[in-house]
DNA sequence: AGCACGATGCTCT
DNA sequence: GAGCATCGTGCTT
């Protein structure tokens, strides 16, 4: 088993993280079984500034993981019924956060399959509930092993094999942030 | 292939 | 009380 990304991973600038988390291999443990797939798709929130970032309304109870230091989950609830999974970046009292939108199943595939009754992991709330990630994984150290939840090194993805766009589902966010292009896609027809 | 809509409950105003 | 970093269904092209 190859070592979690490290602290000091986290610890840059939000985009740089985003970026380079496209390749990397998400794992959760789940029952005792290695459950994990390519992330595919990121996107960065960064900063109080950011009218799309949760810390836009400052530092409250559901927001406090994201002024705490790099390399821990934060994991939300929205929707009423979905879960979704980013990863803490930049330095304490610096509140950002790279959700995790989308994965390439790779480990446990028949798991995952069956949790999602067959259908894909192409979306942040359906690689959660593929994986058995929710409200309990809020706030773990994804640079322990023993918390179960972290992040392996993958293989880099090229420069060409990646488009960057805006982020989605911002459908009441002012510019310009709703057209910031924080988004970071490993091209489709690159996903092996 | 694409759009409209309902589900369902937490967070912040 | 409004809005939500979504998803699946069902209907239209």
């Amino acid at each position: 088993m190859l070592q979690p990304l490290r602290r000091s991973f986290y610890n840059r600038p939000t985009l740089t993280v985003a970026r380079e988390l496209l390749g990397a291999r998400l794992v959760h443990m789940l029952n005792g079984v290695r459950l994990a797939g390519i992330i595919v798709e990121t996107e960065a929130y960064i900063g109080e500034a950011d009218l799309a970032c949760h810390a836009k309304a400052g530092r409250t109870a559901r927001t406090a993981i994201m002024y705490g230091p790099p390399g821990h989950a934060y994991v939300y609830f929205t929707y009423g019924m979905h879960w979704l999974l980013n990863a803490v970046t930049e330095t304490e009292n610096s509140p950002a956060a790279v959700l995790i939108r989308a994965i390439q199943p790779v480990e446990g595939i028949e798991i995952i399959s069956a949790r999602r009754h067959g259908r894909g992991t192409n979306g942040p709330a359906k690689l959660t509930l593929a994986l058995g990630i929710d409200g309990a994984q809020n706030g773990l150290d994804l640079c322990d092993p023993a918390s179960g939840l972290w992040i392996e090194p993958g293989h880099p993805i090229p420069e060409k094999s990646v488009t960057i766009g805006p982020r989605v589902g911002l459908n009441s966010v002012p510019e310009p942030w709703k057209s910031m292009p924080w988004r970071f896609i490993v091209s489709p027809n690159q996903q092996a």
